[in-house]
DNA sequence: CGTTAGTTTGATGGTCCTCAAGCACTGTGG
DNA sequence: CCACAGTGCTTGAGGACCATCAAACTAACG
């Protein structure tokens, strides 16, 4: 409850545990390391080990894997208070790449500094395995969006539960959000074609749902669109870890 | 190097990290409390929460969504010395339901017990903290493969994975396996229909690569399959986390 | 011996892909 | 200042892939 700035991070762990002053300082002290990566250049590429992590603080970055015949699947989407590479870090493995969709600030984040982190402080390390698991819950959503559901559904779902995250580290609103995106992300995410995406947005816009334009969504009618989506926050929205 | 009988998880670790007599033991003292399930009557139901972890020891197990129309989407097939519903105990979130596929024998480990093994000996908590890392990059690998491959690559993918898994606990061999999958298991996994799993099989054995039938898969032309799925092993086989 | 679970095959149609082309906007270099 | 290329959005036409509906078949089981 004071006047500091606080990250992007902090905040959205806030959200879920209440991390004490000396936590929070911890915290603080991981974001040390601050560097910048340029739009469109790879940050990791698939193969590589012994990365470090970084936690992101501006800008979006989007993690994929690419095939033999070129097609792309974009796995998520990294935003502000996001960890990126947390896995390969803890275990040496770095199974996809990260592309920096904008320019973007993050601070690195060696493997020891976070082994000491966690020895200091056992709540913060249950709280950012709570965040770890929660993306993975995401991840899951994710199959089972493209797997179960059609292309409409699927642009309604992502879209809401991008607006979800955005709000919980303090982007946007309940009545949109700005959205760096273009439709071939949002192709390569959802597994449909750029021109199919083009398509659906345009039916979710003329049926009044939603609107993607100029890099802004606007939720034009959120509670058909949470319809359509049969969209459950649970998965996002869930109470912190064991935080006795 | 001795005559005892190993759990598959054991056998499984044992892959990747040496373990020493004493971990060897704390493993072993996990697998006490054996319970048993029958076939179809679900383990751990979306939503619950406090739920114990498993440890599968025989049959297989599915994990899966269920969507409001009654589709659903099976996100990950457990086979014996797999854990089952490990995060919904480091965390309290059971984001899916376990199916038990046929009658199983899995030891029930409770988070205490967990926490404790962990304390005792490190290096297994790395261990099993890798062998969740790989699982959950074989989702990322299920979301790639249902987002960006068709059905027929999608198919040789899953087989093939499927095999590698087995193999590694002792179960099946180069030319094949017992899967006691139904076609519908496969359409719910690969986000398919039940009957175009079937006429997918159908060109997979003409065409002489694969023969899935009366419970056993085989083997026809692994080298061609493995073209036609685009199979990299890469992520089920990398060597152990940070094992110094 | 009827029932149920699982497999197999055919017919039809919808969703979404591919190819193709046009448009708007931005930045770049002559 | 303007041609030109590059990026991203938009729309049309045709067709592939896969879903859905329907029905027959087999094996297991009480």
């Amino acid at each position: 409850m004071d006047a500091v700035a606080h990250s992007p991070l902090t905040r959205k762990l806030s959200a879920f545990v209440t991390l004490a002053e000396a936590e929070l300082a911890v915290l603080e002290r991981l974001h040390q390391r601050r560097r910048s990566f340029v739009a469109g250049q790879d940050l990791v590429h698939q193969g590589q080990s012994d990365q470090a992590a970084y936690i992101l603080s501006e800008g979006w970055v989007c993690s994929y894997k690419t095939q033999a015949d070129g097609s792309r699947q974009i796995v998520d989407f990294q935003i502000p208070g996001d960890f990126l590479g947390l896995r390969s870090v803890l275990l040496r493995t770095s199974d996809h790449s990260f592309e920096p969709i904008e320019d973007i600030q993050a601070a690195e984040v060696l493997a020891s500094d976070l082994l000491q982190a966690f020895a200091e402080t056992p709540r913060l390390a249950t709280a950012i395995l709570w965040a770890a698991s929660r993306d993975e819950a995401m991840v899951v959503e994710h199959l089972v969006g493209i797997g179960r559901r059609d292309a409409e559904a699927r642009m309604a779902h992502f879209l809401l539960e991008l607006g979800s995250r955005l709000a919980l580290v303090g982007i946007g609103s309940r009545e949109g959000y700005d959205c760096p995106l273009t439709q071939y992300h949002l192709a390569d995410a959802l597994g449909l074609s750029a021109v199919h995406v083009n398509r659906v947005l345009r039916k979710l816009r003329e049926g009044g749902l939603v609107t993607f334009r100029e890099g802004h969504v606007t939720f034009d009618n959120r509670e058909r669109l949470v319809d359509l989506a049969e969209f459950d926050p649970g998965y996002l929205d869930q109470s912190g870890p064991l935080l006795k």
